[in-house]
RNA sequence: GCGGGAGGAAGGGCGACCGCUUCGAUCCGUCGGAGAGGAAAGUCCAGACAGCGCAGAGCAGGGUGCCCGGCGCAAGCCGGGGCCGGGAAACCGGUGGUUAGAGCCACAGAGACCAAUGCCUCGAUUCACCUCGUUUUGGAUCGGGGAGUGAAAAGGGUAAUCCCCCCCGCUGCAACCCGAAGCAUGGCUGAUGACGCUGCUCGCCGAGGCCAGGGUACGGGGCAUCCGCCAAUUUGGCGGACAGUUCGCUUCGCGGGCUGAGACAGAUGGUUGCCGAGAAACAGAAUCUGGCUUACUCUCCUCCCGCCUAU
RNA sequence: GCCCCCGUCGUCUAGUGGCCCAGGACGCAGCCCUUUCAAGGCUGAGAUCGCCGGUUCGAAUCCGGCCGGGGGUA
C-alpha cells in the first residue's frame, strides 16, 4: 500500500467524512466519496485514543493496511475510502478485520461486475 | 532446601514467500544497505538549540538542602558516616537552620510561650470570730511538695508556615528561518507613548496593537551524532571528536573492529518453518541529550540475612 | 509532539491546617397542606473529599508519586 494509495491531506479526510455515505460494521466504519480526479482509489484509516494506548493502535492499523492490500484490486478507481476503527477492533484478530475490510469494500466500493448496473457505487452520491 | 533482601544481565535466534519507510546504485526491468525501547512512557527536572529588546534593575514567583570525599556545565549520581522511623535481621524510607526575626499550636487545661496566676496538700507567721480551733474554722503572706489537662508544660513543637543562607530572564521545534499561493474589509485604540521581557513597579525602545469577519493551512530547512579537509553535478572519500557495542592487553586506563532509525495521516506488518520447556509481560522514536519517577516478563548470575537438615 | 488546568453527596458547587467523620442548592425518600397534582412547609437518607505514601499532635487543605478527565498550541 504505498503512498499514492493512501489519503494525504486533512482536508481530503475532511471531504470524505463530509459526503456522509457511511458503512457500519461492528469492528469499522467505512465512508466513502469520489475523487477529484479519475485515478488510482485512495484510503485512509483512522484509529482513535477510544481503541486503545498507542502499540494497540498500531497494530490494529497495521492489520487494516494489510487487508486492504489484498483487497485493493477489487476497488473501483476514482473512489476514496476512510476506515475508522471502533473500540472493538483492538480486541479483534487479523481474520476477523480482514473480512471485516472486505465485506465493507464489497458494499461500498466494488468495482461494477459483468452486466451489473453500477448504482451501488457512491460515486454517484 | 525454604523464605526474605540488595545488585546486575537478558527483553528471543536462524530462515522462506508477499508487503512498508528511507538511502544509494541502475541497462528504469530491478538490486543492495539500514529500519523502535529499557523504559521509546509519564512529561517531573536539567542542558543543548532557537526566538524575544541591551536580554537592564527591584519586588513577586520558582528551585536546591544533614556531614565528608569524588564525578558532572547543571539537574543529579557514587562511596563512607550521623540522626529519626519501619523490620527479628539482611535491608528499606526520610534528612539544613526555631540562641536573626515573625506567625500558629483547635478541644482540653490554672497556664500554649520574653511569663503570670489559679487548684490540692504540708509547714511557719499573722488576722478574723455568738462556735477561739496548732489531733479541728476561714482569710492573707512566705516556703516545700503534688495532681490533673494535653501531642507537647519554668520549658517546647511547627521551617513539606513565612523566613535565613545559595541558585534561576521568558517562551518553546506547532520554537524559529527561507520560499510560494490566497483574501475583504469593518470597529476600537495609539507620539498625552500603545504593543513589548513574562505577574507588578521602574528604566529602555519607538509604531503599530486588539476584536469581528475573510483567506491559506503548501514546498524546503531546523532534522538525524558533530566538526574539518579533499574532489565535485548529486552522491562520495579521508581524518578527528562523541556515544553505543564487542574484543584484546602491560587493566582506575589504552588500543583495535563494528554501528550511528528517522517520517509529516506519520515506516517493522501478514502467512509460515526450525531451534526450544516456552516466546509469554510492560509497551511504539517525532528537535536532541543527560537524569528522575512509574509499568513489567520466562529466566540467569553474584552477594547478604533468617530458619531447617547434613557434615 | 509541546505547554497548561481540573478531580468534594446522583448533579452543580462551598470549604485553603483543628470550630468540618465536610456546608449549601437542585434532585431523592417520608410527613404536613390540598378532593388530587404542582407549588410551599417540616424531617431524613445520601461523601473511604480520585488513589497511594509522607510532613504534622492533627490533612479535603501542605509535599511527592500515580490514575482519570478537559483545554491551548501553524
Amino acid at each position: 500500500m504505498q503512498r499514492a494509495h493512501r489519503l494525504r491531506r486533512g482536508t481530503d479526510f475532511d471531504r470524505v467524512r463530509a459526503s456522509r455515505r457511511s458503512w457500519a460494521h461492528p469492528l469499522l466504519i467505512c465512508y466513502a466519496s469520489p475523487a477529484d480526479g479519475i485515478g488510482l482509489p485512495r484510503i485512509g484509516i483512522a484509529v482513535g485514543r477510544r481503541v486503545g494506548n498507542a502499540v494497540v493502535r498500531n497494530q490494529v492499523k497495521r492489520r487494516i493496511r494489510e487487508a486492504v492490500r489484498t483487497f485493493y484490486g477489487k476497488i473501483q478507481p476514482g473512489v476514496d475510502l476512510v476506515l475508522i476503527a471502533r473500540p472493538a477492533a483492538s480486541k479483534a484478530g487479523y481474520a476477523d478485520l480482514a473480512g471485516a475490510v472486505g465485506s465493507l469494500i464489497e458494499r461500498a466500493a466494488a468495482k461494477p461486475v459483468g452486466s451489473k448496473s453500477p448504482t451501488d457505487g457512491p460515486a454517484q452520491s
